[in-house]
DNA sequence: CTGAAAGCGCTTACAG
DNA sequence: CTGAAAGCGCTTACAG
């Protein structure tokens, strides 16, 4: 590992104006800086980022806090993240947290004393400790996937305008009688959403289902059974509507012939079913790739504003005109 | 953030004292050991791992790199890395390498200089400039979910066994005549287990197939209409298994009653089908927690051997006694 | 334009 | 058992 002390031996300087030279510091003359990136190249010389924090300049890294990894979702997010803080030169630190006092034992001790330049927070269950992160420690951070919160910058989609577009497809295919299947314990907003899109002229009603596979089929099989069969659904995941699909298959009801469907998520799911699945989805890449962005920006000296992010409809098989 | 020098004037000592009280050096007097550990904890003291880093000691920093979190196979395997490393106290710091030249000029050079205290690596495509790492940059290392190579230990599923034991379940329930669905350029270690677990005594045959849903509904189709269809099939992912499932629903062959299947991988789309996939699957979770593990504790100076972990197999509906 | 020096926060021989 | 000092690798006023 060449440290500068051994880039400025081979270029016969000091080390400050190595670091300068390095740093593209207008103050010193071409020919050394020549010599000086010459010399660092032979030697493959990389600054320790450890001991570029330590002298307060900035590493690079960004930390980025997450609930898990593991889920689709939120790898997503992460995915964006990472690109764009890579594509900007810097490299990520991972921190998961699964719930408040995980987040304030463990996460947040880290998060102000690893170096990082600042942080990327995707956690849903954050509210006061935000004020923590920031004032006292004085990282800035920015929010990804939830609304902005303790001043704090954020960068989301609106789960009301997901709904909204459904619905609104639902009836620009034709469906004159549309329901969403949602639970009453969720985000409210899917009901305002549903509402605003019939607009008091499209018959809509709300059944309530856990977003799962199972609660899809049994709903499923109680519409093919009793009916009555909307003409379009709207369904809060894809696993909902994959218990539907197959509720429908299995007793003689055509998605999208009778009935179409249209999920608020987008997951491999909605492409390995049959027929694929119509979908409403938040670019969780991409508010990955904003919120870091944006936080780079605001490192930059630039003053961010909290964006929203739209979702964007993928028409596939589930839903068709009529 | 309060340092070293916060927690000395506070406890009336040298800042030396402070950090071998909490260090747990033996060298401390119990009350002095004592009147520090209040006077850190009344500053909510908490080191600075660059200060850390920069002399010598360990920064409980892994860094973990792969080649696509997006993916959920690799995000799996991240996340037992995640929780390992954080249920050891430290954290990680996250790289990704999508090709060889992206590893060499951006992440190795981000390794070396990171402060990390070792890495994990679950790049397929790493091959020399693996020597590259531990020789010049002396860090750390271990492999995940790849052969170990170029002296480095790593913690990998043999496929070969994978597709044995998906053979072998299949004529455990009665199949007498089963078909592997894969391509001879992957890895032939597929057909090897088949070969293995047929023994020359159940007739069994190979399709070539690309790992998507489209090959395998197509295989569907053209087995419904033409034959022969095989008792049992094993494909090497979940998606060829739903196209399959789906050809065969479209045209009356029954599942697992004509047809038992069996994939080798075991997303969530495997549990969202219907008839759920029967599935042998690489614990990636596990191989990523115990790729954690080793690498932790060759840090704490343990020896280190490769380790083969082994696939489980989930019977869900798709396969059935016959 | 360049160098010598101080400082970032920690650890650890070296004295006492 | 504890302190004063050097050092890790960098950056940046301060001189010249």
């Amino acid at each position: 590992m060449a440290t500068l002390k051994d880039v400025a031996r081979l270029a016969g300087v000091n080390i400050s104006t190595v670091s300068r030279a390095l740093a593209g510091s207008p103050s010193i003359s071409a020919a050394t800086a020549q010599r000086v990136r010459a010399a660092a190249d032979q030697l493959g010389y990389h600054p320790n980022l450890s001991a570029r924090a330590l002298s307060g300049k900035r590493t690079g890294v960004v930390a980025l806090a997450v609930q898990d990894i593991m889920s689709p979702v939120w790898a997503l997010l992460c995915g964006g993240v990472c690109d764009t803080v890579a594509a900007r030169g810097g490299t990520v630190m991972l921190f998961t947290a699964q719930n408040e006092s995980d987040y304030r034992e463990r996460v947040l001790p880290a998060l102000r004393s690893c170096g990082a330049d600042g942080a990327v927070l995707a956690l849903l269950f954050l509210d006061q400790q935000l004020q923590q992160l920031t004032e006292e420690t004085g990282i800035k951070a920015v929010l990804a996937e939830c609304r902005p919160r303790a001043g704090i910058p954020s960068v989301y989609a609106d789960r009301e305008e997901a709904s909204y577009r459904a619905c609104r497809h639902l009836i620009d295919v034709g469906c004159r009688d549309i329901a969403l299947v949602t639970a009453p314990w969720f985000d409210h907003s899917y009901i305002e959403g549903c509402d605003r899109a019939a607009g008091g002229e499209v018959p809509h009603r709300v059944y309530s289902g856990e977003p799962t596979y199972q609660a899809g089929y049994q709903l499923g099989l109680a519409l093919a059974a009793d009916g009555p069969l909307p003409q379009g659904l709207v369904t809060v995941c894809d696993e909902q509507a994959l218990g539907l699909q197959h509720a429908f298959l299995q007793n003689g009801v055509q998605v999208p012939q009778d009935c179409s469907v249209i999920s608020l998520e987008d997951s491999m799911l909605a492409v390995a079913t049959w027929p694929q699945l119509t979908a409403v989805s938040k670019p969780l890449y991409r508010i990955g790739a904003r919120a870091a962005d944006m936080l780079l920006d605001m490192l930059d000296g630039k003053t961010a504003a909290s964006q929203v992010v739209h979702h964007q409809l993928t028409v596939r098989q589930s839903t068709s005109l009529r």
